[in-house]
DNA sequence: CCCTAATGCGAATATGTATTCGCATTCAAT
DNA sequence: ATTGAATGCGAATACATATTCGCATTAGGG
C-alpha cells in the first residue's frame, strides 16, 4: 500500500475500493476489471486509488489476503475433529470447500478461473497448511492405526487433487457429473488414501 | 484458417509459424509472445502472419492442436495394457505424463500454467478421453474383480487429480517434494482407488 | 520469357488500459 | 476563521501490442 490511510473518509476508501474490486471481478469477469472500472464502482476516481495502492496488482493482493483470512476463519470454525470417523471428517471439509466455491456470487469461480495470474498460491496454502495441521491432529490420535510418515505429501497431493477436481468440475458446469457424486467420490478416494499404510507405497516399484 | 496456402513456400511459412509460436511461448513465455515476436521468429514478416490466420489466437490454437495430437500418439504407443496390474499400469502412465511435461523444454510448462486462457481443454480432453479407454478395457478383461459403473466419475477425479497435482508440484519447483515420490504416491492413490469396490461409495453418507 | 495471381512486407493505424500530475476540495488542528 | 496537510479528481499521457493496407516481390502456368 503507496500511503497509509489517516483520516476516517479515507480508511473508508480504501475499504470501498477492496470491496469494488470484489464485485467487479464477480460481476465484469477479471478480465474486464479495470481500475476505471473498480474506481467508478467504488464510487471515486482513478487518481484516488493510486493515492493508497501503487498498482492494480497490489489492490487485488489485497482483497486475495482478505479471502484467504476469511476461509482460515471458516476451516477454524468447523468442527472436523469431533468425529473419529476419517470419512466423516474428510466428507465435511470436502463440503465446505464446494460450499466456499459457491459463494459470493461466483467471485470464488472467476478467480479460481483465472488462479494461475493471481496471488492464489497464498488462499491455497493457507488451505493446505490448514489441512496439514489437521491430519497432524488426526494421526496423532491414532497413530498406531496409521503410522505414516510422508504426511506433507500426502497431504500435497490430496490438496491439489481434490482443488483442482472441484475447480474443473465447476467451472465448466459439466453436466454429467453431479456434485454430489464428486464430493462422494472424492470423499472415498482421499479417505482411502489417507488411511493407506505407508509401506504399500514403496512396496511398488 | 484465413486462407488456404496454395504454393509451397506458403506452406512452408505455414508451418514456420507454428513452431516459431512454439519457440517463442517456451523462450519467451506466453506474456512476451506477441505477433512481432512470432514473425521474427520464423523469419517472416507479421503481414504475412495473418495471411493465414485470422489472428494471434488461432495460431496458438493450431500448435495446441499439433500438441494434443502428438501427445494422443505417444499414449497410444505405450503398451500400457501389456500388463495386467494396475499399479503397473498407472505408475507407466503417470510417468509418461511426467516425462511430456518436461519436454520440449519447457514448452508444456508454460502452456499448463496459462491454460486457463489457452484452449487447453482439448489437450485435457484428449488425456481423459485415453484414459476412459484405458480403463474401460482394463475392467472389461477383470469384470469380475471390481465390477466398477461409475466409471466416468472415477476417471474424471483421477486424470485431474494427477494432472494438476503434477502441474502445481512442477509450475513452483516444490524442493521439499521430490518427483519420484510424488510419482510413486500418486500412483500409490489412483491404483487403490480404481480398485476400491463401488458400493464403499455408497455407503458413507 | 511473360504475366498475373499469390505471396510477402512493415510502417502506419487502432485500441485498450495503466499510470501520472497539476489543480480542486475537504479535514482538523489552532 | 484560517491554514497547511490530506485527500480527491479525471483529462492527459505513456505504453504495449494487435491488426491493416497499399505497395513490392516472387512463383509457376501459358
Amino acid at each position: 500500500m503507496r500511503k497509509r490511510p489517516q483520516q476516517q473518509r479515507s480508511r473508508e476508501l480504501v475499504q470501498a475500493l477492496i470491496d469494488a474490486t470484489a464485485k467487479v471481478i464477480q460481476q465484469q469477469g477479471l478480465d474486464n476489471t479495470t481500475t476505471a472500472r473498480i474506481a467508478e464502482a467504488a464510487g471515486v476516481s482513478v487518481g484516488s486509488l493510486y493515492q493508497y495502492f501503487g498498482d492494480k496488482e497490489s489492490l487485488i493482493e489485497a482483497l486475495m489476503e482478505s479471502l484467504a483470512e476469511g476461509i482460515g476463519t471458516g476451516l477454524r470454525q468447523l468442527p472436523l475433529l469431533d468425529n473419529d470417523d476419517m470419512h466423516a471428517l474428510i466428507g465435511n471439509a470436502i463440503r465446505f470447500g464446494f460450499a466456499v466455491l459457491h459463494s459470493r456470487d461466483g467471485l470464488y469461480l472467476e478467480l479460481v478461473r483465472n488462479w494461475h495470474r493471481l496471488p492464489t498460491d497464498r488462499v491455497v496454502d493457507v488451505l493446505q497448511q490448514h489441512f496439514m495441521e489437521l491430519a497432524r491432529v488426526y494421526f496423532l490420535r491414532h497413530y498406531r492405526d496409521y503410522p505414516i510418515d510422508n504426511l506433507e505429501v500426502r497431504v500435497f497431493i490430496v490438496t491439489n487433487s481434490v482443488l483442482f477436481t472441484m475447480v474443473r468440475h465447476i467451472s465448466q458446469h459439466n453436466g454429467l457429473i453431479r456434485e454430489n457424486a464428486l464430493a462422494t467420490e472424492l470423499t472415498s478416494m482421499v479417505a482411502n488414501y489417507m488411511t493407506l499404510p505407508p509401506s504399500s507405497s514403496e512396496v511398488q516399484a
